[in-house]
DNA sequence: CTCCGAACGTGCGTATACATACGTTCCGGC
DNA sequence: GCCGGAACGTATGTATACGCACGTTCGGAG
């Protein structure tokens, strides 16, 4: 086994792991910073996907998430209740449901943004704006690879 | 706001859910990849951690996985359940009970092992094996400076 | 030796993540 | 117009992820 296979063989194994605690590490911060708006990570993540503004249906949300749209319906029903999502008929098909941001969901995504903002900056600061960029880069890259695999 | 400004905004809001895709296309492959073997992504981590050979406290094989120790208890029921890992009194410390891998746990590993190897070889293969060795570096250190911050 | 704070595991409650099965609606081919 | 497959949402079950409260044990200060 030569040198070169074994770097690329740790490599291999380092990855997955570096991967995985990187975005707990990043979702227990956001659970913490977002606990006292009563809103968990997933939940801001559904949030930020709906304060463009536009009515997504829950599949078409699930998919910007990149989640499952079981999950979502979940999510959806929660926020419904704590009435910062509304969810209306599709007008045109009758199967789809649509989800809105209520005014008290924009408001709340506002006062998320803001308490969000130093674990931003804080994950681009402690690489270089260079690096964090090719760092984004290379996670898209990887989730297109993963997400095209079959298996085999 | 300058045109600098914006890209750096952009980036911020841009770097989260590329870590977050990443990592769920990630986990969702090995899922699928470990069902027919029984076991579940976060299982086969918690394996990876035991395969070393050492017998691990709960409270150390929590850290290792970057895991919750509530959660390594759960799973340890289970797997302890299905016989692929052994629960004992600790030798010095009748607070604390170690972890092991049963012979059943260790011949279970080295099938995933295998099952997973494309996975880890795609995830470096789609990108190249120098960049993954940045991206591997970055994300640990990342997963430390969020690990390090605090509530302000 | 005693006592108190710290560390370990346990149990419980809530929110995700996802598969799977199911009912309803849509739409393209006929 | 009919029909069968595809798409959408719903419902249920299992496994994580984590906070929090609790009981037990450890270890050091006095």
């Amino acid at each position: 086994m030569s040198r070169h296979t074994d770097q690329l063989s740790a490599l291999k194994s380092q990855l997955p792991l570096a991967l995985r605690g990187a975005y707990l590490a990043m979702h227990r911060q956001s659970d913490a910073r977002f606990e006292k708006y009563g809103v968990s990570a997933e939940q801001f993540v559904l949030l930020a996907a709906l304060s463009e503004g536009e009515a997504l249906t829950q599949r078409e949300l699930a998919k910007r998430m990149s989640s499952d749209p079981s999950t979502v319906r979940a999510m959806l029903v929660l926020l419904e209740k704590q009435g910062l999502v509304r969810r209306c008929p599709h007008p045109t098909d009758s199967r789809a449901r649509t989800a809105t941001l209520s005014t008290a969901g924009k408001r709340k995504f506002r006062q998320l943004w803001k308490a969000g903002e130093s674990i931003r900056t804080q994950m681009v600061d402690s690489l270089t704006a260079k690096n964090a960029a090719n760092l984004s880069r290379m996670l898209v890259q990887l989730a297109e690879a993963l997400g095209e695999m079959q298996l085999e």
